[in-house]
DNA sequence: TTTTTAATGTTACATGAATAACAACAAAAA
DNA sequence: TTTTTGTTGTTATTCATGTAACATTAAAAA
């Protein structure tokens, strides 16, 4: 459950770069960044290479400059337009969250079956689920959150297959596959916790496991 | 952002076999559950052996048999019982869910700061976050949610570790490192969207890149 | 009873990702 | 001006994880 892949770690470059930034601190090294992360310096500067930022070589890196390119990889300098399909309790708590704009996200409509949650007025709206091919073509967008219920996971999938999108963060437990149309991220909080609760019962304080798992059985 | 590791897996392994199950099926082998979730049927059933799942050399698997393992392995044939720190839009979402119990989970109190959040009735209560130490021990409890606003993460955190938690899911975007004594899962959606846009925005529908990432610059 | 078959269980190999090592070199010191 | 220093950028190595190959063996077929 480390840090699993360049764009995510990208992420956590970031961050820790806005704490270092908010310290007053102009320039960092690599190990500055790799200390507090966890992982080595060298997967750093390697990381920083394949993305084109580089430092400079007794002053290491510019932290503004790293962040304004992180950004631009990212495209955290633009606004990215999500929608959200199923604005339930999930879908509620997601739309009511403005903690999104910082990473350049703005959620800007919600689409219901339910007639009782559309709703015109306010600063997001919410619309019937009918209107949602029309809505992404006008407005460009490519990305969709799923939170509907799961017995209408499959059927949503396909209307969002219709609709272009190209991106789905799916939050039922319905597990689907990325094609070269769409890319789903299930967002499966029950295995998270099921995983979680695995780890605390059988690993020991010590970090080793607390019996072979073979003896679990 | 494929599977990840053997406990995933085995939770992959468990949602398929219970479809099969619902079907009438009742013996596997190996590729039938291989080909599905685009794993080899050899990490199959070099799972099955790590965990002690064993087969027949012409008949497969027994259906029942491997959810009856993966659920004891999973520890899904007891409850496991969860608290929530912070009440609010995503805390009340998960405590409302009535979707935890068929992994074994069931969310039993939730805790706040906010008077005005505490309930002493209905099946599961919120109670003001003093009481969270004795509540804790009285009831054994070693896993909790996190889903109190940013700025009360930390505090949250050393409150969780001073009443013996062992794991937390956190869904504040405040990353915590997990240590000997506790495991925290960082649970970060925006990340998550971060990624995917990423992803949606720099690769072409063949699958290749669309561009290489340094002319991203 | 013997042979064949088709699956498991296990070992060897490949692949990919992170770390370690180091060469290159700009800046500072002498 | 020359030497030293310390950090980047890059190459070599290690390690982990999944796949492929195969040896084993219970059941079916002959
Ligand atoms: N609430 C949680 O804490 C939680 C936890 C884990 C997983 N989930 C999963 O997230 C999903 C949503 O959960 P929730 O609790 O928000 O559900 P919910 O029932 O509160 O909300 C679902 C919303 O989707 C709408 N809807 C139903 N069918 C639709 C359709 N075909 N098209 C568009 N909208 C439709 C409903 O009107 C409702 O507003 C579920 O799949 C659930 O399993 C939820
Ligand atoms: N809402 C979302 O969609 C969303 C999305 C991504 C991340 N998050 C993160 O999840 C966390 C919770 O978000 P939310 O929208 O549910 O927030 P919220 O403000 O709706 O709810 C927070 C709750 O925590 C309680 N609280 C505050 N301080 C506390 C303390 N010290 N101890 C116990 N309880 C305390 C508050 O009274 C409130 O009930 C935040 O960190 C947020 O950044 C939320």
């Amino acid at each position: 459950m480390t840090i699993q892949n360049r764009i995510a770690r990208l992420l956590s470059y970031k961050h820790l770069l806005n704490r270092f930034k908010s310290l007053g601190l102009v320039r960092v090294f690599s190990d500055n960044i790799a200390d507090p992360l966890g992982i080595s310096a060298s997967l750093v500067r390697k990381d920083f290479g394949l993305f084109g930022i580089s430092g400079s070589q007794k002053g290491g890196y510019s932290i503004e400059d790293v962040l304004h390119k992180i950004n631009n990889i990212l495209g955290s300098n633009e606004v990215n337009r999500v929608i959200i399909i199923g604005v339930g309790r999930i879908g509620e708590a997601l739309m009511s969250y403005n903690g999104f704009h910082k990473d350049g996200i703005k959620i800007v409509a919600g689409f219901d079956i339910d007639v009782k949650k559309i709703k015109k007025t306010g600063d997001v709206p919410v619309k019937p689920i009918e209107d949602i091919n029309e809505y992404v073509k006008e407005n460009n967008i490519s990305v969709a959150i799923m939170a509907v219920p799961d017995i209408a996971a499959q059927q949503t999938l396909e209307i969002l297959k219709r609709a272009n999108i190209r991106g789905i963060l799916n939050f039922t437990p319905v597990k689907f596959k990325s094609t070269d149309d769409i890319t789903v991220n299930n967002f499966n909080i029950e295995n998270e916790l099921v995983n979680l609760i695995y780890f605390v019962n059988n690993f020991k304080k010590n970090g080793k496991e607390a019996k072979r798992v073979s003896n679990n059985i």
